[in-house]
RNA sequence: GGCGACAUAGCCAAGUGGUAAGGCAGAGGUCUGCAAAACCUUUAUUCCCCGGUUCAAAUCCGGGUGUCGCCU
């Protein structure tokens, strides 16, 4: 079976820098699991890898999405399946790095999007009842079409709320992760996390935030603004470009945007450690204690 | 120096005699088609200090301290 491993770790905690003397020391290359790099002209922005640091070892699913198409869990699965078993027909290791953990989840386990599809009416229909209604009242009818998805699913979380009726409506319900045991049965997964000592990974987040400003953060938003996105494309939910938007917008000033980009990204970090706690098999690299990129690619080679 | 206002959590605050709202930040968590999304849980034995009144005080009274504003 093949062997794939993953560098996880949350934003902003050295990723890119310790994935590409991993992908050297390893002869692997890399399969991004980002939901943001991957799009076209959100450089700045997504904090993605520069050229320079592209050029040194082949990278897939970075930089390649239009950002006005809308993007999902389920291309992104069918994309990243496709570039690791391109990866491995060259003899080579998959290095899938990021933070995005659906992502992830989408390559690990036999996640099956197929049977659920997308209704933008009926999902458009099932907000304005949310709120003319209530989200209790959704939440009952979901009760109804599917009660186990209820069972687990809070009446608040409208979206998810949603999402479960559109699943029930067109015959098949949403899974419980929890309760799908069932391997990606092509590839045997090593799994890494890289994080670092609160404290420190928070002011990496706002020393970041404030280096992304100086780099023209705000005219690249500008730019992705004449191409016609807006705050509500996919690809402007991420977090800086939102904020950006709105001080565009004359809505905030730059310093309260700026501000929001920082705490949104520590919040994401926070969410995404979170996440990553749930993985058993997990080794975790603390940064702030062990920064040598060595340690990490032993330990790798003695699993490989 | 005089007059006035204010003092409640890391921050912003509500509360004017009946046992400390809420928001933000922080912490913990959930996760199968927008996931950098969406959502949940949690945080003051005490209200600047000292004394008094009262069954009962963050709330009323006296004194002190501090901050801000105005006046000379």
């Amino acid at each position: 079976m093949n062997k794939a491993i993953v560098l996880a770790g949350p934003t902003a905690v050295g990723k890119t820098e310790y994935a590409i003397k991993v992908a050297k020391a390893l002869n692997a290359e890399i399969v991004s699991c980002d939901s943001m790099q991957l799009y076209k002209y959100m450089d700045v922005g997504s904090a993605k890898p520069t050229k320079e640091e592209l050029s040194q070892v082949k990278h897939y699913l970075v930089d390649q999405f239009d950002p006005r198409e809308p993007f999902s869990v389920s291309k992104y699965q069918e994309e990243a399946l496709k570039a690791m078993a391109e990866i491995c027909a060259k003899g080579k290791i998959p290095l899938i790095t990021g933070g995005t953990g659906l992502y992830l989840n989408s390559l690990i386990y036999s996640m099956d999007f197929a049977g659920v599809s997308y209704d933008k009416d009926l999902r458009d229909s099932l907000y304005l009842e949310a709120t003319e209604k209530g989200n209790e009242y959704l939440h009952d009818m979901l009760k109804e079409l599917d009660p186990l998805a209820a069972a687990r699913i809070h009446p608040n979380n409208v979206k998810k709320v949603i999402r479960a009726i559109e699943g029930a409506k067109s015959g098949s319900s949403i899974k419980d992760f929890n309760l799908l045991e069932e391997e990606n049965p092509d590839y045997e997964f090593i799994l890494v996390c890289l994080t670092r000592d609160r404290q420190e990974l928070y002011s990496r987040i706002n020393e970041r935030v404030d280096k992304l400003i100086d780099l023209g953060l705000v005219d690249e938003v500008k730019r992705l603004m004449d191409m016609g996105l807006d705050e509500g494309d996919i690809s402007m939910k991420g977090i800086g470009y939102k904020e950006i938007i709105s001080y565009l917008k004359g809505e905030i000033t730059l310093d309260e945007a700026v501000e929001k980009v920082k705490t949104n990204t520590r919040h994401y970090a926070k969410r995404q450690i979170t996440w990553f706690k749930r993985y058993e098999d997990m080794k975790w690299f603390n940064l702030s204690e062990e920064a040598d990129p060595e340690e990490i690619i032993k330990w790798l080679k003695r699993k490989l």
